[in-house]
DNA sequence: CGAAAACTTGATTAGCATCAAACCAGGTGG
DNA sequence: CCACCTGGTTTGATGCTAATCAAGTTTTCG
């Protein structure tokens, strides 16, 4: 069965469209599903988009159902002892948000939108009866779970150590990566660079016009811009030096 | 079935005392498992102890196994880009290792001993085995990927931002939890100190000097410590204005 | 168009890194 | 047993990075 296969066509339900369109194919949570289970999961998922800045699910809301984005760009923030707001990583198209509803736990932080954000949301009921049926979702999940850590240790060693600049740098690319393949990538407000890289807005901007001048942002234009990748990576290599 | 019976008593096989003497009954990987199962598994866990600095797992290494900590405290730990050791978090008593065996994938991080540690070594063809037959299992390994995922975000969050000092009560708070409940907790070497909180061998030392002097710190003596938890709190406090 | 919000830039300061020099404990060999 | 070395630690002096304080400037939006 080939991938574009995997979500059939000509079914009558309107989200059966929608999936069968769905650019994430190769999220294969539901990858490995015989056709009868495929055509019956579309009527519980819901495809909503959702507004840059608007909420995903916060920290308090009733863990029922996880997310997976279609397009755009999500962050996922916790608030820590101190009551200071604090990125724990970036999300994007194929990932799969908030599995902690899986298990019956409140979520551990809020997946907020920071650009405008394609998801689907699947409840968790379906997850569970899907995976008592068919034991490759399972696998699917353990995938997922172990590809939120990865990224959080990341988002860690990467964007949480050395100075501002090379911070900076890496969120530069973590943002092109996330962007890809479109040209242009989102800029987070100076605010939330500040957030996410532990710094205070006025070093951002220090830092973000710094490399305008380098010409490692180009056509800067409100909250997007294109990079020049190769800059990007010369200016990351005599940073690590 | 009560938690003391988990692990059967009086069968034959010397791992199997070791396993119902096991301290960590309470991480039920296998706790929900019929006694025929529970009988069939002692013959392939292996019990082995590891001296405060040495590997239990390193990067390179074929990624047939994960462990459980039965005591102890162990530090995993990335090289980033910039090639600088890096400790994502801590493990201890329960906490379960590198579960990206399970799915066939590279070690993501080194699991080094940080005191002496007691770990079993669980090849992945046995829990692939178990988790066939028992589903159970399975909730179980979705439930410590979720908690490793909660880990290492608590991490970035508390012991990644804000000041030098705030930092260090933060790990030292995570050290009187992993301690407990022994009285005197596991103080780092001034380097391994810098590598988890992200400053200079000269900073920590500053600050540990300072925590002595206002009795945070008490009976130090080489690398153990007693702490003043109330004081550790108001400390804290403090510093979270 | 005017006000508010976001961003930029400059001047000063604080916190931590860096450099440098003791200090101490534990081993080793004379 | 003591002198000596070695690795970890402590403490001090100095410098750099980024925070803070304080204007400006541009963009956004009612």
């Amino acid at each position: 069965m080939s991938l574009i296969q995997l979500y059939r066509q000509g079914v009558e339900h309107p989200q059966a469209q929608v999936c069968a369109q769905c650019g994430v194919r190769q999220f294969a949570l539901f990858g490995a599903l015989p056709d009868a289970e495929l055509d019956r999961i579309h009527t519980h998922i819901a495809d909503q988009p959702i507004a840059a800045g608007g909420m995903i699910y916060d920290l308090g809301q009733a863990p029922d159902a996880v997310y997976t984005v279609r397009s755009g760009v999500v962050r996922m923030e916790r608030i820590n002892e101190r009551g200071d707001r604090c990125v724990v990583r970036l999300a994007g198209r194929g990932d799969l948000l908030g599995m902690e509803a899986l298990l019956m736990q409140p979520y551990a932080a809020a997946a907020i939108a920071c650009t405008e954000v394609q998801v689907c949301r699947i409840p968790r009921q379906l997850v569970a009866e899907l995976s008592a049926r068919q034991p490759a979702v399972v696998t699917r999940l353990m995938e997922r779970w172990q590809h939120a850590l990865g990224d959080a240790e990341e988002w860690l060693a990467e964007l949480s150590v050395g100075p501002a600049r090379r911070r900076m740098l890496r969120l530069l690319l973590k943002l092109s990566e996330l962007a890809a393949p479109a040209p242009k990538l989102w800029l987070p407000s100076r605010e939330d660079m500040g957030v996410m890289l532990n710094m205070t807005i006025e070093t951002a901007s220090r830092i973000v016009s710094a490399l305008r001048r380098e010409s490692v942002l180009l056509d800067v234009e409100g909250r997007r811009a294109r990079i020049d990748a190769q800059a990007l990576q010369a200016a990351l290599r005599s940073a690590d030096l």
